[in-house]
This record gives C-alpha cells, structure tokens and sequence, in this order.
RNA sequence: GACCGGCUAGCUCAGGUGGUAGAGCAUCUGCCUUUUAAGCAGAGGGUCCUGGGUUCGAGUCCCAGGCCGGUCACCA
C-alpha cells in the first residue's frame, strides 16, 4: 500500500514527521479537557464583543473547518457535544508554533487552552493560547458542504458517516434512549432483565431458519438463537414471574429495509397473565417510548401520520383478509381457500399446511395497508405452535401480531403450557421438518419436561426493537438504525 | 433469486450522435492578523468498478461479472 498512497495521504504522514520534528508527540496518551464545546457556547453566549473569559478553558475536539488569514486563523473544531470556534495568532501563539498551528488538518484531532472571546460576528471563540496535537488524522475527510452522500459509502464507514454528518448521531443517541427508556418502564413494573444462550442446541421460539455453528471441543453443531422464548419460559417455571431480555437473534433470511441477518429482540413474560395482559403492557409501553420521544402520540414516519393513542384496533385476521384483502374464508373448506389463494396469485403453497397458506394471504393481502397501530388476532393453530388454543375456538389460538407502517412490530401469545398439547404441536412440527421446512420448530424435550413441572398462565410479546426505533426516529431502513448494518464484503471472500 | 437504476480525482458531481477526461471543495506554493462555503494568484492530482468484445479509436456502444440502492420475491 504504501507505493500506492495517493498525494493527500502522503502529505499528511509528511506532516506528521513534521510535528515529530518539533517536538510535538502526534499520537499523546491523554489531554485534560475542562469543557465541552456546547458549554461553552451556554456559558458565554451573553459575552460582550471585545470582552474575555476569566478562565482558561481547555478543550478538545477533531479540526472540521480552517479559514487562515496570514498571521492568524480561525478553525472551528467538533467534540461530542457540538462544534466551537477557536481562533489563533502568530502574536499569541510565536512563530514557531503558529507553523505548526498552520500545518493541521481537517480530520486532526487536538487540544486547544485558552479565554473564551466573541469575535464581531458575535461568535463565541476560544483565543488560542496554547494547542496540542492529540492525533493526526491521516486520511481525507469528505468535503464540508455535501459531506458524506454515498449510502454504500456511509454504512460501510459508519465512522466517517458520524464525523460529518450530524443527524446520525442524533438518531443513534435517540436510540440509546429509547431503550433506555424500555429497561425503565419494565423495571419500575417489577420486571427484572436476564439473559439467556446464544449458541442454542436445537432452533426454537420462531419460524425462522438458523445460522449453524460448530463446537469444535464438543465436536457438535450449534445454532445461534432465533429468539430467546424457550428459555425465558423455563425461567418462568422456575419461579420468576416478571421477565425480559433485550438481545440479539440471528435469522438466516433475506435483507430488506425491515430486515437484518441479526437483529435486537425484546421479550417479556409475565405469569398470571394473558394476551389481553401482555396487549395491554405493549400499548403502555409504546405510547410511553413515543411519548418519551416526540411528547406527543401522533408522529410522522415517511410523511404518514401515524396515531399511536390508545387503545389500537384489534382486528381478527379474517376479518382483515375480508376488508383489506378482499378475500372471505369464513367457513370454507380448505380447497377453496387454496383455491382463492390461486385466485390471488399465489402459487407453490399446494404442498403446505393451510394455516400457512392462511399465512401468506395475509403477509401478501394485508400487512402493507396496515399503516395506524393495529393488533391482528386470532391466527391459525398450525403456524403458531407455542401458543395457546383460542378459550372459544380450538382452532385458532390466542395470538397477536402488532402491526405499524405495514411493518410487523410486535408478536405475543397467550404462551401455551399445557404440555401434553406442546408435545403434539411439536410432533406437527417435526412433521413439517421432515416434509422439508427449514423453519419448523424442533421437538425440545427439555422444554416439554419444563411444561410438565408447571409453567403458570403466562402472557409472552416480543418486539422488534429496530423497526421501532425506525418508526420513532423516521428512518426508511433498518440499516439507518443500526451502526454497522450487514454488508457483502467487496471483494469476494476466498 | 428477478427487474430497474447507480459506480468518473480524497468528497460532491458534470461529461450530445465514440475522437488525448472536467468543475467545486480538499491538497500543494505565494499573498493575507476577526473569518465562517474567507478571499486573491498559480500548481499537482484519474485502474472512468472489473474482464472481454466491436471499432483506426471506448468513460461513452455490446457481452459477462462485482458492489450498492430501489421494487418485487423469500422471510412471523
């Protein structure tokens, strides 16, 4: 590489010799900051022209901006709070070091002494006294207006993306918050935080196909988790009656503007309660997080208004196949609904149970027109093998999908405990495994054993906590919540 | 996986119908002691994503591939 370095990097190693040179270290251990740009602004905003800081300040921050005048210039320099003026002379600073002071980059990160001033535009500027490199930058920033643009560009360098382009950085912070937020709410109610295995034996909690792994020690597959459910469960035979866990799963699948290969979770189990618990809990604490956010219950999110005030409409997924799909399968018998589902083109399901058929229906039929925040009920048995049987109709079970945007945000169950009926269910699933179905649940016969203890009446949800701070930060992709969303590597790898 | 679009200097982008590759910012040199897209004068900087093809000649046309974005498909 080194042959190859293009000019702006070459000259900015020269540079670095430089400061060697003179005697300045370009990579120190340690600078004792007394102040951060956004303070300082706060604090002296009232500053008359031509009036001084008592103090001395010392602050610390990356070069962003340079405008040199000959014998004196002005640089303004960006810390985690914000961005500062600062202001250098020759008169001040020697001949010597105003060199040097000149020699910075933009991208250098350096340490800065000296009173706080207000220059005649009426900007509050550190006078430099005295300065210190801290680390030279040495590679390009992009350019300060347009700054970053590249969307490839900003993921793959998230780095660069946060250095120039400030928005991301709030929308990061609000995500901090947001879950922040969350850990509160379940914890001032009495739940308690835990965390489970991420390297499971067998796949379980979800439809979904895992990422396979491999104990060499053990000389045994592993998989990475799907969802945490299973365990969370046990835990709640085992006595805790109020838990979560906020983590992350991994799901072999497409990538899309709602999906990443890895993801962040949130499931809560409550004993002692039901669906209609755990939808209670989700419309609180949703409202709250958004409230938190926007301090109100209506938001925009991609120029939609979207009204989170409760309570949300609750709709039973055949009756949204009727109003939004135009589809009516009440009391059809299973050829017509294959039959209709033909009719809307969807094929290569005819080997497939007809709750999954049901299934697809509403993913294709449905879900995009929901837009306002909607709980759909009542699913098929056959898709749902860890919930309970629907209290008036045994072939539907007590089930909701939370759905914002189109996008699915929510899934809770009233979790099925009845172990001998879990046993069955699964037994379905393996079937469906054979038949070819990556995704179907394995029999767990730990988690069965668990269910014979005793798993008390118990309301499950899990959140997608991407898609909801997408919605709560008005991002289009879940690629603009995550730092480092997944990318193909550029050069194949070998 | 299918279709559409993008890929040109460190960054943001221009480059009819094929004829030695451009601008702004950034960089370098000189001038400049309150500027803020600082200014003025000059200079350097390119694997035009990759590989083939057509052509006297390809950034441009054709084919194949790569990566990204979007739409769809897949996907609780």
């Amino acid at each position: 590489m080194s042959e190859e370095l293009n000019e702006l990097i070459r000259v900015r190693r020269e540079k670095l010799e430089a400061f060697r040179q003179a005697g300045m270290d370009p990579f120190p251990y340690k600078f004792d900051k007394t102040a951060c740009a956004f303070d300082l602004l706060e604090k002296y905003g009232d500053l008359k022209e031509g009036e001084e800081s008592a103090e001395t300040v010392a602050v610390a921050g990356r070069v962003m901006t340079k405008r040199g005048h000959g014998k004196a210039s002005f640089a303004h320099i960006q810390d985690e709070s914000g961005k500062i003026q600062i202001y250098g002379k020759q008169d001040i600073l020697g001949e010597n070091a105003y060199k040097l002071y000149q020699k910075l980059d933009m991208g250098d990160i350096i340490g800065v002494e000296g009173k706080v001033f207000k220059t005649k535009t009426n900007e509050v500027t550190v006078k430099v006294e005295k300065f210190t490199l801290l680390c030279k930058s040495l590679h390009p920033l992009p350019e300060k207006w347009h700054g970053l643009q590249d969307k490839e560009l900003r993921y793959r360098e998230r780095y660069v993306d946060l250095i120039v382009n400030p928005d991301v950085k709030e929308v990061f912070k609000k995500r901090s918050q947001i879950v922040s937020m969350i850990r509160r709410f379940l914890e001032d109610r009495g739940f308690i935080e835990v965390e489970t295995p991420i390297l499971n034996v067998m796949q379980g909690g979800a439809a979904a196909t895992p990422f396979e792994s491999y104990h060499d020690a053990l000389d045994m597959p592993l998989f990475m988790r799907i969802a945490p459910e299973l365990y969370l469960k046990r835990l709640i035979v085992g006595g805790f009656e109020k838990v979560f866990e906020l983590g992350r799963v991994f799901r072999n699948e497409g990538i899309s503007y709602k999906h990443n290969p890895e993801y962040t979770i949130l499931e809560i189990y409550q004993a002692y309660t039901d669906l209609y618990g755990v939808m209670k809990l989700t419309e609180e604490m949703v409202a709250a997080a958004v409230k938190a956010v926007h301090g109100k219950l209506k938001i925009t999110f991609k120029g939609e208004e979207i009204d989170f005030t409760t309570p949300w409409q609750r709709i039973p997924l055949v009756e949204a196949l009727k109003k939004f799909g135009g589809v009516d399968i009440a009391g059809k018998s299973e050829d017509e609904i294959r039959k209709t589902a033909k009719s809307k083109g969807i094929e290569g399901y005819e080997e497939i149970g007809i709750g999954k058929v049901i299934n697809v229906l509403y993913d294709k039929l449905v879900e995009g027109h929901l837009r306002q925040p909607t709980f759909i009920v009542d699913y098929p048995i056959e898709t749902s093998p860890l919930a309970k049987k629907n209290r008036d109709n045994p072939r539907l079970v007590e089930r909701f999908e939370m759905i914002v945007a189109g996008m699915e945000i929510a899934n809770a169950f009233s979790e099925l405990n009845d172990p001998i009926d879990q046993r069955e269910r699964f037994e379905k699933q393996a079937e469906l495994k054979a038949a070819g179905d990556q995704e179907a649940e394995s029999m767990d016969e730990d988690f069965l054993r668990a269910l014979e203890y005793g798993l008390p009446p118990t309301g499950g949800v899990g959140f997608g906590v991407d898609r909801l701070v997408m919605l709560l930060t008005d991002q289009p992709s879940i690629r603009d919540v995550l730092f480092f969303p997944h990318m193909r590597p550029i050069k194949p790898l070998e």
